[in-house]
DNA sequence: AGTATTTTGCAACAAAGTTGCAAATCCAAT
DNA sequence: ATTGGATTTGCAACTTTGTTGCAAAATACT
């Protein structure tokens, strides 16, 4: 556990840098998807910049996945092991914006039903991003 | 038919402006979702602060609706009739992102699939895009 | 440890979106 | 039709968000 950060990196074939791994850190510690800036907030001490390529390379290793929400800012999640170790992306799952708090979560147990789509379109990809209450804002 | 611009415009109790009405007949004749972009290229004649804040009129008298894409661009599209006469949204329709020629369209045909979500979540909307070909690019 | 490669931070820039305010337009009531 | 009040528009200035090139620093390889 104390190194996950750098193994995750190790396995995806990325050099061990500071800021990379604080990146993943946060997002290894976070039960919520976060934006650019959530993590620019956090991690104050690396540049703007840097975090944009370490957001864009672990995009494109799949490390992360983004969500693309109502509220037009893009959020990233980790994804699951199974996602990192195949390479293949599994995001079959449902993501759920809640309006009170505005966080953004995966429900991983929740997954995307099929859809029957009009002839002559190929379906590639599906995200659904439901929005409401979410556990923590009811009461 | 004519002034089928101006009639919206009044059914929502909007003052009849002359940029109003032509932005309006944009999604009138556009057969896919549009981008803030895309209505500045074609309305050139009007400021870019009118075209944002039209279309966040739009928004709100429930007009248009805007569809999460993961192209990371907002686009609207006009709401069906049903939405504009009761002021409610029925916006239960599957989105299509065209990975080729990156239209956006809607396709009101497929509506939404019901998802059960764990205990303590509320849901309040659901937005379904998928990507993919569509069926201008496939063959 | 020494060298080649990759990554970072800085500066400068481009694009996207917001705000305040005066001038222009629209609407409603004479 | 004209006038007066309210709304909308365009402009300017600004903030935020995202991108690019390049030299310095950190990392990986042997």
């Amino acid at each position: 556990m104390k190194n996950q950060g750098a193994d995750i990196l190790k396995g995806s074939s990325l050099s061990v840098t500071s800021s990379r791994k604080a990146i993943l850190d946060i997002f290894l510690g976070s039960d919520n998807a976060l934006a650019h800036q959530d993590i620019e907030n956090i991690a104050k001490q690396y540049d703007r910049v840097t975090i944009y390529r370490t957001l864009q390379t672990f995009l494109e290793k799949g490390i992360i996945h983004s969500i693309p929400t109502t509220d037009n800012i893009i959020k990233y999640a980790l994804c699951s092991d199974m996602c990192i170790t195949t390479g293949h992306h599994h995001d079959n799952h449902v993501h759920f914006l809640c309006d009170d708090c505005g966080k953004t979560v995966c429900l991983d147990e929740v997954s995307i039903p099929n859809v029957n789509l009009p002839k002559g379109f190929v379906k590639k990809e599906i995200n659904m991003v439901v929005n409401g209450i979410c556990n923590s804002c009811q009461k």
